[in-house]
DNA sequence: TATTGTTATACTCTATAACTATA
DNA sequence: TATAGTTATAGAGTATAACAATA
């Protein structure tokens, strides 16, 4: 019935294995926010989450300035927003000042539903931390935004 | 010449944030091992010198279990598995007990180029850790694995 | 000319379902 | 009947290049 053990990468290989640990973390964290929300019959991403966040507290912004706080290319931006729009949480408003961009908003509908939200994520994340101190998951942040300073930034400048 | 700054989701919306400081580190750690390969001309993400290093510590080892080590589907790997031997690093070859599967295996140039990857991933992540002390990249490992064990594993037994 | 949003296109990662060869 | 690998297909995330509207 058991299956002969697989050698992972776990020990000996590299040095540190950060990069391994975190990207196991990261996989195991996001595989517990989808369950969090699956469980509720709600449908969400962390990507989603952390957009329609940003998108409630900066009413108003434009695609571009939302691509660029997350991190990604405008033309990446459309579909999401498409998507999210589809499902009536976000709306694209003409902007007064400059007809060029949207001033983004959510709806009524998407500021209940982020308020749902939010209750699955604070659920997650208490759950994500349940084996960790107070003191440990301060910790632990303080550590991450070490490590972040410290990788190389995303596009070298040429 | 600046732009309005953009309320982010760093505080005060949600208890600890560990699920958004794991997601925006493991982005900056992922941009740096890309960074790191392209300086030195060569082109490989995590997930593949994971993949290269579990078929070279487990020769002759199957897909399936490949797949089941890595956490994907089967049909998921194959794909995967054509570049990297399209790349010449990497053999199919057919079982001689069992004529279903594959046994997989590194090349002479795969195994002469994973010793450069490592190299690589080396420098990397002694550039990830390098804001931290040896205790402190201990405690992080430490800490990221109670995360993960305090996760809800991917499938829910039904 | 430069910027914004969109579209077209192209990869990659991911999965499910169906097919085939084998066990 | 069950398993391994493949293929077909589909959805999501990512990007670059080109285009229209606007500044």
């Amino acid at each position: 019935m058991s299956r002969p053990p697989v050698k992972t990468l776990d020990r000996g290989v590299l040095p540190s294995l950060l990069g391994y640990a975190l990207r196991r973390t990261q996989s195991a964290v996001f595989a517990d926010f989808a369950a969090t929300f699956a469980g509720a019959g709600e449908a969400l991403t962390p990507g989603e989450f952390g957009l329609l966040v940003l998108v409630e507290r900066n009413a108003g912004m434009s695609q571009m300035t939302l691509a660029r706080a997350l991190g990604i290319d405008r033309s990446t931006l459309v579909p999401i927003l498409d998507r999210l729009q589809g499902r009536g949480l976000l709306v694209r408003r003409r902007s007064p000042t400059d007809a060029r961009t949207h001033a983004l908003g959510l709806t009524p509908d998407g500021l209940k539903a982020l308020a749902r939200f939010s209750k699955l994520v604070k659920r997650h994340e208490t759950r994500i931390a349940s084996g960790l101190s107070t003191a440990e998951t301060r910790t632990l942040i303080d550590l991450l935004e070490k490590v972040r300073a410290g990788a190389r930034p995303y596009k070298e400048r040429p």
